[in-house]
DNA sequence: CTCTTTCTGGAACGAGTGTTCTAATTTAAG
DNA sequence: CTTAAATTAGAACACTCGTTCCAGAAAGAG
């Protein structure tokens, strides 16, 4: 169910009562106990659902773009420019992996797993960032791969306090700062960004 | 109090209950309710109390420690490499930036405000550091600041949904590359880390 | 049509929530 | 001691929670 996933996302899982998901949507409570062992169960699926359909485009993104160096740059620059509302959001991930701990053991491996992959596609792109030449050869790419997921994570807790725009924006830049930009801006599926819609999103 | 602190600490405010509060201090729910106007008032009390003691402290040996740039290293292998069950815990502005997002703005000002105020004390020890020639010169210290706090919410998320301690490691000393190494380990003051004491520290 | 299955709204349940109130008990002051 | 203030345990209140149950409506099969 899409809407269990949604209300979740924004509310977390204490958040976010049946009462909530039976009138948020067209299914009755005795059906939805049919489908779903009971609320955990439904989260569980609500965060598979959340692997299949948001990370996995993400990580697709990522996988496609060339050069790999930009792949990497953009896929940073897309968080930290999304619709404040997306912010304020954040990733349901990131959002139970606090809120839940390492409490619930399946739901914590779930989410390990899902980092651990993002960084696994993260070390390969910067592997190949580095062959390019666009990567200085000094830089470990596992260990970059690590501290950017990990500034991902730190990032998606600013932005769900509010933490100003240009404050994400300077963390990510310096974060960045290793991998050479190429000559002209990028254009090809990459975020441009004119002025004025950099003002539109950065009010608040 | 104390004990409300390390309960919300603990389990959230959410997952708090008066009950628990109640029964686990000596204090009773009629002076609970005559010392704080409801829960959250009390939960808004206990912040300010990390903010005084926890927070106080981290910030304090951050600013104490010479030289700087050691001061900014040890202050994230403090981090990394503590007590399992702390690690665990992970930090109750971070928790809470997390679970309450921006929902509650007098809540939310506060942990902005605890950001904010790390992340100038970050910069100035790394303009300090800069001075000393042990940062590189084309290094901004504000954004470097900004990328090292962002970190730090970031290894307290991962950290708590039980993250490989290594993996936190790799993490921040990608991070700190940028600053250079003193010639022989630090010992006043510093986190020294024997092989066993390492060894039992990373087990799980 | 009938029969069977699936789904529905809604009642009901027991437990837990934050909060208020009362009455008894402890503590401190004069 | 007496008197007054503070603090206690615990009942009570008005919810909300997750979950189960049930009578009826809807739908599909024969």
């Amino acid at each position: 169910m899409s809407h269990a996933m949604d209300a979740f996302w924004s509310r977390g899982y204490r958040g976010t009562s049946i009462e909530d998901l039976v009138s948020g949507t067209g299914v009755s409570r005795a059906s939805l106990y049919t489908a779903y062992p009971d609320k955990r169960g439904l989260f569980i699926e609500s965060i598979k659902r959340y692997l299949d359909s948001i990370v996995q485009n993400h990580v697709r993104r990522l996988k496609e773009m060339e050069p790999a160096s930009e792949a990497v740059r953009q896929f940073f620059l897309r968080t930290v420019e999304a619709p404040l509302a997306h912010l304020r959001r954040g990733c349901l991930l990131t959002n139970c992996a606090v809120e839940l701990g390492s409490g619930d053991k399946e739901v914590a491996a779930l989410i390990r797993q899902a980092f651990a992959r993002v960084e696994d596609v993260l070390c390969e792109r910067l592997k190949q960032a580095k062959k390019a030449g666009a990567l200085a050869s000094g830089v470990d790419s596992r260990s970059y791969a690590r501290q950017l997921i990990t500034l991902l994570q730190g990032i998606r807790v600013m932005a769900r306090v509010g933490v100003d725009r240009d404050t994400l924006r300077d963390a990510v830049h310096a974060a960045l700062a290793s991998i050479k930009q190429p000559r002209g801006r990028p254009t090809k599926g990459g975020v441009k960004i004119t002025r004025r819609a950099r003002a539109a999103q950065s009010r608040r």
